[in-house]
DNA sequence: ACTTTTTGCAATATATATATTGCATTAAAT
DNA sequence: ATTTAATGCAATATATATATTGCAAAAAGT
């Protein structure tokens, strides 16, 4: 399933997916992978997303079933 | 660094890390070297161990700076 | 003290996250 | 309509999460 939560809070602080992956120290391709749902990031990489973007783990990456 | 509110989450529920291995289905050593902070365990891995002790990403694994 | 359960630590093997490059397509800007 | 920026997609390469087995040490139970 898509990261709906991480594209809308990349876009609200204006990054590309180029950008954000800059920041986080990424490639691209990982941060488009990962908003796209085709993989299964790692825990920091997760926390190093989230303090880019300034949220949290849960509401980035937490789905209530 | 050892991660210790998954451990305690775990004991408080009465669990082994080979109980808790079982029913997240991974190995009793991976639970062991997360807890121990000796390895960066996968988001889906982080979100089967979390709904195993009932608790969200930021109760086990965020950490505030 | 003894037995059993729980945890830690190595070594090797495998699966998969992530990097890299390049190109195609779409969206945005002018 | 044209240029530029942003995203998607594939192929291959590499690093690392995770599995597996076995043994040692520590903790808990009796």
């Amino acid at each position: 399933m898509k990261n709906i939560k991480l594209k809308l809070a990349r876009v609200e602080k204006d990054l590309s997916q180029d950008e954000l992956s800059k920041i986080v120290g990424v490639s691209r391709q990982t941060i488009g992978l990962i908003e796209s749902g085709k993989y299964n990031p790692s825990l920091s990489l997760c926390v190093g997303i989230c303090k880019a973007l300034s949220r949290t783990l849960d509401d980035l990456f937490w789905e209530e079933d």
